[in-house]
DNA sequence: GTCTATAATTAGATAGAC
DNA sequence: GTCTATCTAATTATAGAC
């Protein structure tokens, strides 16, 4: 038993601390532009307390790529979960909006994703076995929801999803100053759920 | 006069090669995980000399940046006295064309664009004072083409348009992981440009 | 204009006391 | 698990010989 206080040290709320600085950072600077040093000071702990959690700088980059990814699937499998008598239209919209929903809470993971699919790195190749690949066939699930005739390939479709429904929160200090608006708002999240539904499946049924 | 000879030493040439191999640094790497000692190795010349020639890292981004802007701005120029007695739906196709033509062969203009909006720096400020502005203006000239009922806002048309035009090639390496396939291909740079035509104006009238 | 040398800072990572 | 101290390497940038 020892000493064990009502909450240890740094452990849970430390690390928990220590991911979150660490998403922020690597979403808005890089891999090579967030340091350590700058993440810990960000989380109130010591970077090399950082580093005995985490070992590298690669497997914390890893471990909050992870915690991402898990949250999104699990909004995808619940939603999906509750839609499982509905059509698949109906489904594929809901799923939609699911997505673009996830992208204004959670700008970083495509953030993060943009960054890396830039150049061809380890990073890219471990995110490709082990997110990309999964996201993918949630996409690829809906492709027969949306038009064929224009939507005809499956990773075409992932783009122009990807392209149209997170680019406004992922580019969002840009898009910011082009529209004087902020695309986190009700309103603004909203319009964007409504385009890409629009684009993929047109107009909404009811 | 004094001893002028044939070409000078690095000056034209040299200069070249280091705003060449700066532009795909920064595109692959971002601003910070490009190294003036990386990208004057690969121009075969000292991190000394080109600092001496661009004084800074952040002017030597710029210098980056205007000249991808410059390559850009003189086409859509050129396409536009070309097309003056077209119709603007006519203008409007072409100019998607040379838009995603552009993108295929110059991707990092959009990779840049892309991580710079990421996060408001310095940088960002700069790139919209000096370019983005205009880009948007081009992009704004061209609305009236697209389905109204759609695409509304000038603000999320220079986004749809973006993500739709340029994510294959931006995003290269990743798009090659999915698809299998190299988007900067000839057949692959052809159905691009019809997806996004398609999406904004409909079906060509021919 | 080019080169060597170096300043001044920061990076990721490790060792060892406690 | 935390903290101090430190190592090695890399970074942008400058000074000054040629």
């Amino acid at each position: 038993m020892k000493n064990k206080t009502l909450a240890k040290p740094g452990s849970d709320a430390g690390i928990r601390r220590i991911l979150e600085a660490a998403c922020t950072a690597f979403a808005t600077r890089g891999f090579d532009g967030a340091s350590l040093r700058a993440i810990s000071r960000e989380a109130g702990v010591l970077h090399t307390a950082m580093l005995y959690h985490f070992k590298t700088k690669d497997a914390l980059w890893r471990a909050v790529m992870s915690e991402l990814f898990d949250d999104f699937n699990g909004r995808i499998d619940r939603r999906t979960e509750e839609m499982k008598d509905a059509t698949l239209d109906a489904l594929a919209r809901q799923l939609i909006r699911v997505f673009v929903h996830f992208c204004a809470e959670r700008p970083e993971l495509h953030r993060i994703m943009t960054i890396e699919g830039l150049s061809d790195t380890p990073r890219l190749a471990w995110l490709y076995d082990n997110h990309t690949k999964r996201l993918f066939a949630t996409v690829d699930a809906m492709k027969s929801a949306a038009d064929q005739t224009v939507f005809d390939d499956p990773a075409r479709l992932y783009y122009v999803i990807v392209g149209l429904a997170a680019s406004t929160f992922t580019l969002a200090p840009e898009y910011k100053r082009l529209s004087g608006r902020d695309p986190f708002s009700d309103e603004e999240v909203e319009a964007t759920a409504s385009l890409v539904e629009r684009i993929l499946f047109g107009p909404p049924a009811s």
